[in-house]
DNA sequence: GGAAAATAGGTGTATATACTCCTATCTACC
DNA sequence: GGTAGATAGGAGTATATACACCTATTTTCC
């Protein structure tokens, strides 16, 4: 046995004493089933919306856009709490499908996105499809929790 | 004026009909308030992490396979409840980075997943900036809420 | 009126995510 | 013992996400 060895594993023992309760702790990390719920709910939704071609990002993106009317980039990702370069990618993908129209805007900096007929009408096969899948998930919940969860969603969003 | 612009018109018409309460409901949807959480939940733990070089998604990786030993992909998957191919592109990352190994297992269709002793000194240096990021959000939450939070995420990963 | 600061936005790069379809291996059953 | 079905896993493709850094335009202030 070397010198090097006992280094070695006096290197892991004080490793494996800093990790502490770690794994036991990891599973109870809000980020992690934040995350896990986001990924669940996330298929959830996307297959309901499946028919109607829309991610359920795409819905809310075009949901948003709708309300605000011609709104900016930076706006839009304020509204949506998405980073401004997630948001400038993800309308990409809209206005090749032409279902938002991005344009320069009075001060040409900005751009403003608009939402197209095509994007309506996208918007309008899927609302049923939506509303249904929310629905569901609200009874399976109960009301109660479910506002609850959003409530505390938000509270969460604010940190 | 055309023809074609009457039939326009009623189309617009109706699809404004159905898309009815979309706008002003659209924000209540729950998929996208709970990955609107987990964009700014990630962003806050990720910044504490930085300095340890590990993103919340690979601490949490790290965390649960060091808890579950050699461990194999699609038991890992069933664990994170993450997509085995997902899971597969992040299993590559951690690789290449030296902190687990993937090994074939004795069913040679098989392949386990084992933490390296680098791992586990980057899942120890972690830990620390980990407690103290989920100690400041159960904070700010309140104890009671931020259980309860955990609890409500279970019940919409359990859908 | 011109330069510095502020603002709006995009690109390069990298990780995270999942669906569809594919191969390799194992198990069950005849 | 050999084949059909089941199981483990990866590759191709596409979307979602964000950080660091860049350009273009506008505003501010001397």
């Amino acid at each position: 046995m070397n010198r090097g060895a006992g280094v070695m594993k006096k290197v892991r023992d004080a490793v494996e004493q800093q990790m502490g309760k770690c794994a036991e702790e990891a599973p109870l990390c809000a980020c992690f089933n934040i995350r896990k719920a986001a990924r669940a709910i996330t298929q959830l939704y996307d297959d309901v919306l499946r028919p109607s071609g829309l991610r359920v990002t795409q819905f809310s993106i075009l949901a948003v856009a709708r309300r605000l009317g011609p709104v900016t980039v930076t706006r839009l990702a304020e509204e949506t709490v998405t980073d401004r370069t997630t948001l400038t990618r993800n309308l990409t993908l809209l206005a090749q499908q032409r279902l938002v129209r991005v344009t320069p805007g009075q001060d040409r900096r900005e751009r403003e996105v608009t939402l197209t007929d095509r994007g309506r009408a996208a918007l309008a096969q899927a609302y049923p499809l939506w509303k249904d899948v929310q629905a569901q998930v609200a009874k399976s919940l109960g009301p109660d929790r479910f506002r609850r969860l959003l409530s505390d969603l938000r509270a969460t969003v604010a940190l």
